[in-house]
DNA sequence: TCTGGGGTCCTAGGACCC
DNA sequence: TCTGGGGTCCTAGGACCC
């Protein structure tokens, strides 16, 4: 038996685990550059207000219902995400970290409502965030009994134990709502009157091959209990690294778009060596405003692939500021400019060019001296001069809360 | 005026090989 | 004049997730 536990409205609740003014008042955490709701509180929902819905739009319904804002805090998130998990793991042999605010845990040894309970609870003394469990066979059915255990129960905490119990829930779910069916499936499967998950289990293997994909039968064997996804502990090495913004205001100029690209490049670097990786290739790519329907729109991207795999900053800003050079075009206004490291490879497997010219030790050396600056006296501390100091394009966030766990100026003071 | 960021997996189709 | 069959690798784009 599987365990889903979920994070209720997680970046709300973090905002509320040191701000017990905004208990029970609506909250909405809002996305960089404070752009569209990406968490809201459940007085929040209960308002109307949808996600990723832009918040200019909630501009009347902030004023009048005195709804609680914030820009998000990563910093502050990532690190209560990462005191839940760790309250979670002490409690079972094995666990999956499968986003910054769900996993799922191991219950095969003993599977339960009780302990299901008994885990929600400590995760809320612990860490103040409230969180919902869903139990069953496998990843699909824990996930619909973690949307059951959120919407129609009090615990919080939802177990399917037999067939027919799983079979009357499935009989109701819909079928959009189930894991892996998006938008455009869901719409595909109504056309043929699949509406709601039973339909979908009882449907033709044959049909949903040829027109889902191998996932799509995957997903309707693990609502047969057979396990097709089974639970990962070992985290696998990233694929790809993108770092990408939108700028505060747009940016016309060339030097500007160098600072943004240079800076995305140098965070990507950093990433790298954090994962030990090294990547062979470097893309970058620029957005204008699509949402200005009379401007000029080009959204060019471009790929370098590299002879000599390198987690090394400099060389990557390099490459990335040349790669930019080649497709800028100075009569565009850009909104967006973002960095992807690509086709990585573990950094101690990396295979050598017989012309390298670099000499990659003294780098090494160079990168390690900076990120353990960066590490102890805070981020870009030392950094690349192509970065510039410019703000300009920078992000807005107005509605900062402080870094209350992982910055000292911003901890609370207990006044007795 | 103002509209996010970071990932994964799968498939089709092209290029190439024998 | 007639022009096959079987395979791999790579990439772009779509769909999905949080």
């Amino acid at each position: 038996m599987i365990a889903l536990i979920d994070c209720n409205n997680f970046y709300a609740s973090c905002e509320r685990v040191f701000n017990p003014k905004i208990e029970n008042k609506p909250v909405i955490v809002l996305s960089n550059n404070d752009g569209c709701v990406i968490a809201r509180s459940n007085e929040a929902k209960a308002l109307g207000i949808k996600m990723g819905e832009p918040a200019f739009k909630l501009k009347n319904l902030i004023e009048r219902y005195n709804i609680n804002i914030f820009s998000t805090n990563f910093a502050l998130y990532g690190d209560l995400s990462k005191r839940v998990m760790n309250v979670m793991s002490a409690e079972v042999d094995k666990m999956e970290i499968y986003s910054i605010d769900e996993a799922f845990l191991d219950f095969t040894d003993y599977a339960s409502k009780e302990r299901g309970i008994a885990i929600k609870k400590k995760v809320q003394q612990w860490t103040g965030i409230p969180v919902s469990v869903g139990i069953a066979p496998t990843k699909v059915l824990a996930k619909v009994a973690g949307y059951i255990a959120k919407k129609h129960t009090k615990a919080g905490v939802f177990m399917f134990n037999d067939e027919g119990l799983i079979r009357r829930a499935l009989n109701v779910f819909k079928v959009e709502d189930l894991w892996g069916i998006g938008r455009k499936t869901a719409k595909k499967l109504k056309a043929v009157g699949i509406h709601t998950a039973l339909q979908f289990r009882e449907c033709d293997s044959n049909w949903i091959r040829r027109h889902l994909s191998i996932n799509g039968v995957r997903l309707q064997k693990e609502l047969y209990e057979e396990v097709c996804y089974p639970i990962e502990v070992t985290r696998k090495r990233k694929q790809n690294i993108c770092t990408a913004r939108s700028f505060g205001t747009e940016i016309k100029k060339l030097s500007k778009l160098k600072e943004a690209i240079g800076s995305h490049a140098n965070t990507c670097a950093t990433k790298l060596r954090e994962e030990k990786s090294c990547c062979n290739s470097i893309s970058i790519f620029l957005s204008t405003n699509p949402f200005k329907l009379q401007a000029k729109q080009y959204n060019p991207y471009k790929v370098i692939q590299l002879d000599v795999p390198t987690n090394d900053s400099m060389e990557i800003v390099k490459t990335a500021i040349k790669g930019l050079e080649s497709i800028y075009r100075d009569d565009c206004i850009y909104k967006k400019a973002g960095v992807i490291v690509g086709r990585i490879v573990p950094q101690e497997q990396t295979q050598l060019s017989l012309f390298d010219s670099l000499d990659r030790e003294k780098r090494k050396r160079i990168n390690v001296a900076v990120d353990k600056i960066n590490a102890t006296m805070g981020k870009n501390k030392v950094k690349l001069a192509v970065q510039g100091n410019g703000r300009k394009w920078k992000l807005k966030q107005e509605k900062l809360s402080p870094c209350y766990t992982t910055r000292f100026t911003d901890i609370l003071e207990v006044v007795i």
